[in-house]
DNA sequence: CTGAAAGCGCTAACAA
DNA sequence: TTGTTAGCGCTTTCAG
């Protein structure tokens, strides 16, 4: 049991164990310039001798001015951005607190120049940056202008890999495509027949990603299965409710349907219509207001889900650290692939 | 877009606005006593009128001495116990450096008294105490005792529900237990035959109420599966292994098997002894160095899963909010029915 | 019941 | 390169 009674070492004990100063001390600790590199050994092994650590309140507070985060969210009415949306004003709230403002801007993510824009806007009053991205050239850009000007910029839900941003918060699309055909193919237990499969659009880098994984365990895991090609339906529910009638017309053995973005209504509604609604295993993506009843009542079978919550928390979590320069548990922030049916609805 | 310039308003300002010194404001803020109502709504009311936050950092540095929490884990080798002292220290390293001290103490949690005992011992260190629990007189008892003397007490896992514990950070596990059945009828996709179940012991509750839940769905959603009475496997491998024997002997169309408890190793050996690995589908809990590999190489077809590590951390989490007296998000709190299939593992 | 004042442990000017 | 010192915003004696 170690020694409960005497209080904590501070920074003070270190300086005075290595004969040095707290300013010394202060520098040596968060790298700072200025700094002999033997008063740095000297703090180095003070700190080891004392078991330091550093005292995450107090510096916050001398720090005194907070941060601010800006995160940057698509225009429009798709339920899971919207939720994002919610989440972020919930957590906006609590990081006050810690004297953390989260101020949340909105634009057309799918324009490569407005995200551009947006983000360049955001840089003036701004620490740090979420963004749901967007892998395109004038993103890359202005997410690599920030960076350089010494913000730290996360990518939230979809990323710009081959961008200089210090942090991507979200899931693996593929691993995500993958387990939306284990569970679509394992569900249909032996049956043989066709599946189909809606995107939201295959130039977003999370639905490319998605439907890859998908059609990778679809041919190795399922081969008795015939999955048509991938049909897009723009995360909207008429157009996907149009494809699925497509789909439908020109299919008579669909016993299974992925889809891959927003729009689930749609492809419900036609489904039930069609009559087909109890023999087509039904998965989808994120769990919202609409899609949560589906699962209820079994017009959707499983749901693939990121936690949004989690997701904005996260990012600003991750920001925050880098911000202050203190570590941050990988473990603690991953962002899990989650499975939802009916019964392990949260 | 709110006004960034100027800084935050401090306690100090609300004295001012308020007419008050700080000392009042802080006796207001925390309910303190000495305090008359009068200075009291006075201090309401300039908080609203300035939209006074506190701030958490200042807070918690002033109140210079940090807290204590003993967590009370059972003695043995369980793999998810085991696990949930790991990340227990990884979460105390973190805790640390908010002056959060966690001391960990083991006890057989199996017996009431001894449990009690150790949860009576924790009491004189530390200023809140969390302990996989076990639903028993004694414990319950002791429990209650400690709540008496002002202390918070979190039951983390396994619950005491009728004792006073304020928190409980665990999953629900009849949901889980129905989850289970979900997942198992469905892959069995309409194949008929004989479903074992395998629990650690009855008078667990946590295994009994999974039990329950699973056979609930059994006989609600597949009706044409028929699902053997549970034995008991102690959570030992080699118990499993001897139970699974029994099954097998006993049962010629077992076509699933889902054990509640720990011990897949002994489950997994004897059905590839027998042959019947591929066509038995086998659920199990916990995603453990154990069942890991088990579930990538096909031998366990799902996992049903709780986070060790989000569970200590949100014990922790929880016991110093309350210490704190600050409120805490309880969506990002709950503790989630996690499946896993070979693509989604984290 | 109320207020004054001395810290909590760290940071950031400013001096040296 | 190093040290001194005045806070950051809140809590907590201790007087009044």
């Amino acid at each position: 049991m170690p020694d409960r009674s005497r209080r904590l070492p501070t920074l003070q004990d270190v300086a005075r164990e290595a004969g040095v100063s707290p300013a010394t001390v202060d520098r040596a600790i968060n790298g700072r310039s200025g700094i002999s590199a033997r008063a740095r050994a000297k703090v180095e092994a003070a700190m080891q001798r004392l078991d330091y650590r550093p005292n995450v309140h107090a510096s916050r507070l001398a720090r005194a001015k907070g941060w601010r985060i800006c995160l940057v969210l698509p225009t429009g009415t798709n339920p899971f951005m919207t939720r994002l949306e919610q989440e972020a004003r919930a957590a906006a709230d609590h990081f006050a607190s810690e004297r953390v403002q989260i101020d949340i801007a909105k634009t057309d993510v799918f324009s490569g120049p407005d995200l551009a824009a947006a983000l360049e806007s955001a840089a003036g009053t701004a620490d740090a940056v979420a963004a749901v991205a967007l892998d395109h050239p004038a993103v890359n850009e202005a997410i690599n202008a920030l960076v350089r000007r010494g913000k730290q910029v996360a990518t939230l839900v979809s990323d710009a890999p081959r961008s200089l941003r210090q942090h991507y918060v979200g899931i693996d699309n593929v691993a995500a495509g993958r387990t939306a055909a284990a569970i679509l193919g394992r569900f249909l237990g032996g049956r043989e027949g066709t599946v189909g499969v809606i995107a939201g659009s295959l130039l977003l880098r999370d639905h490319a990603e998605r439907q890859l994984g998908f059609q990778q365990v679809m041919q190795d895991e399922f081969p008795h299965l015939s999955v048509l090609p991938a049909r897009e339906g723009m995360d909207d529910r008429h157009r996907v409710a149009e494809k699925t009638r497509e789909i439908l017309k020109t299919t008579d053995d669909l016993i299974g349907l992925y889809n891959v973005g927003a729009g689930n209504e749609g492809a419900i509604t036609v489904m039930t219509n069609f009559g087909v609604a109890d023999r087509v295993v039904f998965v989808a993506h994120e769990l919202t207001d609409a899609s949560r009843p589906a699962v209820i009542d079994g017009s959707i079978d499983a749901i693939i889900n990121q936690d949004a919550g989690h997701e904005v928390r996260s990012a600003f979590r991750r920001l925050v650290a880098a911000l202050d320069g203190v570590p941050i548990s990988d473990a603690q922030e991953r962002i899990r692939i989650d499975i939802y049916l009916r019964h392990n609805l949260p």
